[in-house]
DNA sequence: GAAATGAATGTTATAATATAACATAATAGT
DNA sequence: ACTATTATGTTATATTATAACATTCATTTC
C-alpha cells in the first residue's frame, strides 16, 4: 500500500501527468490548480478540504474556501484527484489518463487510499445495471477496512 | 422502478418489520423514531436530513438538528435506512433482514432509488478486496444515472 | 411505590462542509 | 488597444452535522 520509495517522485508524476493533459485538453493548470494538486498529493491518505485551505493560507494568506473548491472541482473535472463520498475527502489520481470505474480500498487504521481498477468489477457493475434497466453515468465504490500493512 | 400501487402498504411494512427487528433486538422503536422513519418513507426516493426536520416540525415544532440526526443514528445502525454517500441523503431499506452489500441504482431525473442486492456483485467484491489484502468492513457503491422509466 | 439507573430526548451552541453572487484581474484572440 | 473569456478575489451565507450539558422517561430494584 502507498509503496513509494521517495515521494517526491509521486507528486512530480502527478503534476507532469495533469500538466500533460491540460496541454492536450487545452485548459490551463494554474499556479493556485498546481499548487492545491501538489498539497492533495502531500501523502497517499486522504485530505479534507479546510485542511486543504489551511495548508494553502502558509502560501496565501488570502486563500479562502472558494479558492480551494474551485481548484477541487477543475481537478476533479479533469481527473487529476477523486472526491472519496463517505468521507468528504479528496485524493490524487495516479492513473488520471483512465480515471473512470476506478474504486478504492480506503484503510480505516492508516487512512491510506488504494485506488484500484478491475474490468471484472466494472463489468460486474455495467451487467447489474444494464440488468436492472438502468443507464449508469457515474460509480461510487468506497471500501473501508483494513489494508494490509495495518492487519 | 419502485412499483408500489399503494405507497402505504410500504410504509407499513417497513414499520412493521423495523418493529419486529426492534423487538427482537431488545431496543425500542420510539415515537420520535417511528415518525422519522415514516418521514424517510414518504417516497421511494431519498430525503435529505434538514427537509426531514421541516417535516418533523409539522409534527413537533420543537424539532432540532440533533432530534434527527439521532434518529437517523439509530436507524441506520439498525439497518431501517441507509445514507446515500454521494448525496448526504437517507433512504428506506426495503429489506432490513439483509442488509449489508446493498447498492443503490439513484435516478438523476426522478430521484428514485432502487436498492439492489447482487451476490456476484458482493463476490466480485470481497474478491477483488482479498487480492488487494485488504479487509473489507464496509462498501459504499452508488451507480447515479438514468432509470428506465427516465430513459 | 420510591429510589436508582440508564436510555432517550430537549436545548443551546457551534463545528464542518460547501456554494451563491458579485467584483476584479489575468489571458488570449481580434 | 479592445473585447471576450477564464480565473481569481471577496463577502456573505447555505447546508450538513456534532458536542456538550440538561431534562425527561422507562425499567429495575429494593
Amino acid at each position: 500500500m502507498s509503496e513509494c520509495k521517495n515521494h517526491k517522485i509521486c507528486i512530480d508524476e502527478a503534476l507532469k501527468k495533469a500538466e500533460i493533459i491540460c496541454n492536450d485538453k487545452g485548459v490551463k493548470l494554474t499556479k493556485l490548480r498546481q499548487r492545491v494538486l501538489k498539497l492533495i498529493w502531500k501523502s497517499h491518505g486522504y485530505v479534507k478540504a479546510y485542511d486543504l485551505l489551511n495548508d494553502l493560507k502558509k502560501i496565501d494568506a488570502a486563500a479562502k474556501p472558494p479558492t480551494i473548491y474551485r481548484s477541487l472541482d477543475f481537478l476533479i473535472k479533469y481527473g487529476f484527484i477523486h472526491k472519496i463520498q463517505s468521507l468528504n475527502a479528496f485524493v490524487g489520481c495516479s492513473h488520471p489518463e483512465e480515471h473512470k470505474n476506478c474504486y478504492f480500498l480506503i484503510c480505516k487504521e492508516c487512512n491510506n487510499i488504494e485506488e484500484c481498477c478491475s474490468k471484472k468489477v466494472k463489468d460486474v457493475l455495467t451487467t447489474t445495471s444494464e440488468k436492472n434497466n438502468f443507464l449508469p453515468n457515474q460509480v461510487t465504490l468506497e471500501i473501508s477496512g483494513i489494508c494490509q500493512d495495518c492487519s
